[in-house]
DNA sequence: ATAACACCTGAACCTGACTTCAGGTCAATA
DNA sequence: TATTGACCTGAAGTCAGGTTCAGGTGTTAT
């Protein structure tokens, strides 16, 4: 069993952190011993669940709800496995989304490399796209080829 | 040349963002024809490098200030260069991340699914972590190794 | 016993990124 | 000519996800 001082270092979050999760009803089946918290095994697999479901772009509200329906027993497995089910093909999606941003990014290290040699971005106009070498063309391409973009709900992918 | 309610529709943003992205200073060529905003192919570039940057983590400000850079010209390329090589490296943190996030809701998957198949998760139990078939093992293993978190200011890397 | 320390609460506050609102301009069509 | 539709502005509002604050409790080291 934890305080919320030891979870905190555990998983780098602060204090206030857990104690608004557990005032959102993240940790339905935290115990208190007079008036203190104590975490358990279940609170920090619950915790490694919300940062999970955090990171595939689930709401605080959302992911109360999940709580609830493992709460509930048996009956819900069928809602858990279809929002995991969900929230994978969400995350696949958000890879293929954020590879599209790494070439981009890989294409501006590339022009600024070269601008910063040549001293100025005279060549470098000329050059793109058509004149570019194969794989710095690769990435352009792929930069700027644009999806139809869905909405998959991965509002807050990255962490602070 | 377009016009905001066009660029609003190549890029599905709504127009009311366009405006905010100009009063935040993110259009710093724009011109205006007796008051209306025409979009060129700068602002339309601007535009594709405004969504990169944002989906690399980066805030507002800091892309208002990559702008003023292209502004000023060649005495900047160090700074667009060295901007560019974090974001890298910071998306390329961030996939790791989400990968990892993968394997915890494919673990996730493959555990309801076996729960709503046995209808109650009794031999499932006994199951984690040791019994479990070499895959599932590999992405439990996978989603419970906990890394060194770093902050590579990351926010919003998934979108509405 | 008194100070330090880690915990507690409810309420207010903060931030970033938009969105909405109220009121107005302008060009083209019915 | 009058109405429609797309544009404009500054200011205020919204929302999620925390964080901070003021004041209080309880257990352990000096």
């Amino acid at each position: 069993m934890y305080t919320i001082g030891q979870v905190s270092e555990m998983f780098s979050l602060p204090v206030s952190t857990l104690r608004y999760y557990d005032r959102e009803g993240l940790f339905p089946t935290l115990k208190r011993q007079s008036g203190v918290r104590r975490f358990g095994e279940t609170e920090l697999e619950a915790l490694r669940v919300i940062e999970c479901l955090k990171a595939s772009g689930l709401e605080i509200r959302e992911i109360r709800q999940f709580m609830a329906w493992c709460e509930e027993g048996p009956s819900t497995y069928a809602q858990r496995k279809e929002l995991f089910e969900t929230r994978r093909a969400a995350v696949e999606e958000e890879l293929a989304r954020l590879q599209k941003t790494l070439d981009m990014l890989r294409f501006k290290c590339w022009y600024y490399e070269t601008a910063l040699r040549d001293g100025n971005e005279d060549a470098l106009k000329r050059a793109v796209p058509d004149g570019l070498p194969s794989e710095v063309r690769r990435m352009y391409d792929n930069a700027h080829a644009d999806a139809k973009k869905e909405k998959t709900g991965l509002p807050n992918a990255g962490q602070r």
